[in-house]
Formats: structure tokens, sequence, C-alpha cells
DNA sequence: CGTCTGGTTGATCTAGATCAACAGGAGTGG
DNA sequence: CCACTCCTGTTGATCTAGATCAACCAGACG
């Protein structure tokens, strides 16, 4: 957890991936010349934190690519992962929008490179393209749904079924397919962040990870996963676990 | 769980102690009349569904009075319950505006009277008056930061804090104050569903509450709870449990 | 009167937490 | 180069919160 991040060269929007989806896609290319002009874009290392819970919140953030865990610590000093946050994903929307301080601490998982806009140039976008507001709410609204669903899930799943489900995730986001292997994960977080992630220690995941060695689900080999078969998974994530 | 809600005769809007708070506020009196015009209220007795998970959603509801539970089902059968709504609260407003279907059931837990706007109504107040989306934004993100903070409680706290943190929340809605007795609350649901809210059995609900009285920390007698003092259990609940 | 549902208790079992030790790098400084 | 520490991950031993299964009781209701 060092300091800001690096400023980097910026990134046209019309050359950005991103501006084909979400909310870029309803803006004018003034509009699009508008937001290239006036935001930063930065570069943060692993470790490095990009904002930080409590903290007034004065613009928002794009992920360009990267991977970015947002924290949450409790007054007793646990440290829960909330969720990560890959390549085209916003962080601080919310609380830019609701005029709040940051709920979460913002932290580079991965070497990430963010655009950084500033919450007047965010007003005046809003005020000057009606239809940029219904993208937010249909942002929240899937962002919603996402964290209702590990909600339930938190409720009434085991750690090993949690377990699963998050190396599958990472999988769809990481993962890659080699013939002679087979399905291939470079888990891109640490252990603690993986136990951080699903509401218990390292230790347990350790356990969890030799558990499923034995039962040959899959192979673990440092950072790398490799999956028997995804579809006994995928089974038993939505069965009883 | 019978069938659907029966009709009660329509409360205009504008005596409706609602219609000074959340989207209503932005609305002419026109739009208002309008609104009146094409609203269905109905009653809910306790077990009667609003909405079923998984259904298509055609409108949506707005809580008058009373209490609603939403449940989730998951695959193998599990009954959660992801959260409890009181007046003023909508339902399937989420799922409207994403055009999905709803992701849990609704059911009344108390007789509960709703107003029910279908989706072409909406849309047409939407089309008409821009700021109404940004209120539907913002109720978004209210709501997102609460199933958030729920989702790390659940990640981190143990049953004992769960429930406290539960009774509490029930005490600001139904509770209130005697001066012989102290903080009285009359617990709106069963038992069964206290636990389903909490992510466990009903067992594990009777054994802490017994805990709970021996540490005389609140004295239960059927739905009745009489809180000590609430201040130590608002320190249990921000510190270790 | 039997039946049903909601709640409580008891006995037992286990997933998972907790505490502690240790092994393998990776960096650092002599 | 070695010696040192720091950090991450793994394992072992133990303990406990909570799940599970089963019995039981009281009130509601036909």
């Amino acid at each position: 957890m060092t300091r800001a991040g690096r400023p980097i060269p910026t990134l046209s929007c019309k050359q950005c991936p991103i501006h084909l989806e979400g909310e870029w896609c309803v803006l004018s290319d003034d509009e699009l010349e508008t937001v290239t002009a006036a935001k930063r874009d930065r570069l943060f290392e692993p470790g490095e934190v990009i904002f930080h819970q409590g903290d007034a919140c004065d613009g928002m953030y794009w992920i360009r690519d990267g991977l970015v865990g947002e924290r949450r610590l409790d007054p007793d000093g646990e440290m829960a992962l909330v969720r990560l946050s890959h390549t085209g994903k916003a962080l601080g929307y919310q609380e830019l929008l609701a005029r709040k301080p940051y709920r979460n601490s913002a932290e580079a998982l991965k070497p990430t490179r963010v655009c950084y806009l500033s919450r007047a140039v965010i007003r005046d976008l809003l005020d000057g393209n009606s239809r940029l507001g219904d993208l937010f709410l249909l942002r929240s609204l899937r962002d919603m749904e996402m964290t209702e669903d590990d909600y339930v899930t938190a409720l009434n799943r085991g750690i090993r079924s949690r377990l699963l489900h998050a190396l599958l995730t990472l999988y769809k986001h990481y993962g890659h397919f080699e013939i002679d292997k087979g399905h291939v994960l470079e888990i891109p977080i640490a252990r603690k962040d993986l136990a951080a992630l699903i509401g218990t220690g390292p230790e347990t995941i350790s356990r969890t990870i030799r558990k499923l060695e034995k039962e040959r689900i899959a192979r673990f080999e440092g950072r790398q996963v490799v999956f028997s078969c995804i579809d006994t998974i995928q089974a038993e994530i939505r069965s009883t676990g």
C-alpha cells in the first residue's frame, strides 16, 4: 500500500476499446473529445491504493486494464475483499453520484491502468446528455444483481462451494484452454486475498484446495490451477455444498 | 402462499404520505394525477405472494404500508430471506428497469397494501420527466449500499452478531419505548424467517436467543423482546462477534 | 379429539476457526 | 558468498460455533 499512481500518457477515448460499450457508447464525438481532454490516466502497481475507504469522493475511475480489489475494513479490523473488478468496470461511481465518501478502498492487485474523471466533468456530461444517466442506472442495477447473488451465496453455501465459484469466475476472465493440459488458470491473486474474498483465512483455503486435489477435481501448482472437468464443478456449485 | 392480492380502493397520490419523498416528489400535479389514475392498489395478507422469482416482470410495486420479505430460492432448495421492505420501499423496480425476470419472490409478511404500476406507465413517466430516472438511480445506489453492508457482515460476523443487528434494525421500524419496561419490540416475523434472514436455521436462533437472555442482554417472551441496554448491543455489533 | 404448524430443547457431528510451527523463496546487507 | 529477515503458503493439533437429526410441547384448527 504505497502512494498514488504514476501518471501515464492519455489514451484517446476513440482508440479505447471500452468506448464502444457501457456509458461511452451514447456520447457524441464532441463529448468523447471532451472526456479525452479532461481525463487523467494513471498506472497503479500491485499493492498501490487507488482510493481509501472513508475518503471524500471527488471523481471516478474506469479500469482500462488490470485488476482491482475493493476492500472493506470493518470496525474490529477484519478486512474483507468485497469484489474484484476488471477491464471496463467503473470504480467509485456510486459514491460520486450519491455524494458520499468511499465505502471501500480500491487496491490494484495487478498492474492497472485507469482513467480518472473529476466530479465536475461527470456532472457536465450528465447535464448535457440525458441518456448517460440511464446507463449509469443500468450499471448500478447490474452491480446490484451481482452483489445480491454473492450475498445469498455467502448466506447458505459453504467455503468449498464459494471457492469453486470464485475460481470459476476467475477462469472466465483469466483462464485459457490448452489441448494437452486442459482448462488452465493462473490465479491472479494471493492466497490470503482469495481467502478474504470468500470470507475465511488462508489456512482454510489451503486445506480446501488439498481436498479438491485429492478428489481429482483440480490440480494446483503454485498459482496455477488445472481443472479436470469444468462441468462437474459447475454442477457442484449449483447443488448443495 | 396463496393467490394474488385483493384489489382495494385507490388512494390518491396527493393524499399519500409517500408522495413527498423519493421518486414522487419530482412529479408535477398532472403527473401525479396520471399515476393516481393508472395505479392499482392491492392488499396482501401474510403469506400471500406478490410476485414469484423467475416470473417476467411487467410492472412494479410501492409499499403503502405493511411488511414484505424478498425470498431467494437457490437450486438445491435453500430459501434465503434476502431483505425486508417497509413502507415507502419499491419492489421490482430493478427488474423492470433492467428488463429482467424477478430475481426473488416477494411475500407479504404482515397485511400489506401496495400500489401497482405497469411497465407502460413507468416508461411514459420516465420519458416525460428526465429527473425521475435520476431518482431511480439514487434509490438503486441506496439499495446497493445496504446489501453491500449486509454482504460484508455475512462474510465475517457470526450468527449472534447478525441476529443482534437484525433485531436492532427491526426495533428502529417497529420498536417503541415504555417507561416501565424499556425498549420493546414486537418481532414482526416468525422465527424461521428470522433464521432465513440471517442464514441459519430456527434451532440456532432459539439457542442464540437463550444465550442472550442468560447474559441479560435482552428478555424474550414469544414475539416480544425487551432490550436491557441498546447501547451495549450497538457496541457489540460493531466490535468482534 | 386428532392433526398440523411453530417453537424449543437435547444429543451429536463437522466445517471451519484458531494457534502454532515450519518450509521455501526473495530481498538485503555484511 | 553467506547470514539474516521478511513474507507467503502449507501443515498439524485443537477447539468451537453452528448444522443436523430427533423428540417434544403448546396452541390453532378442523
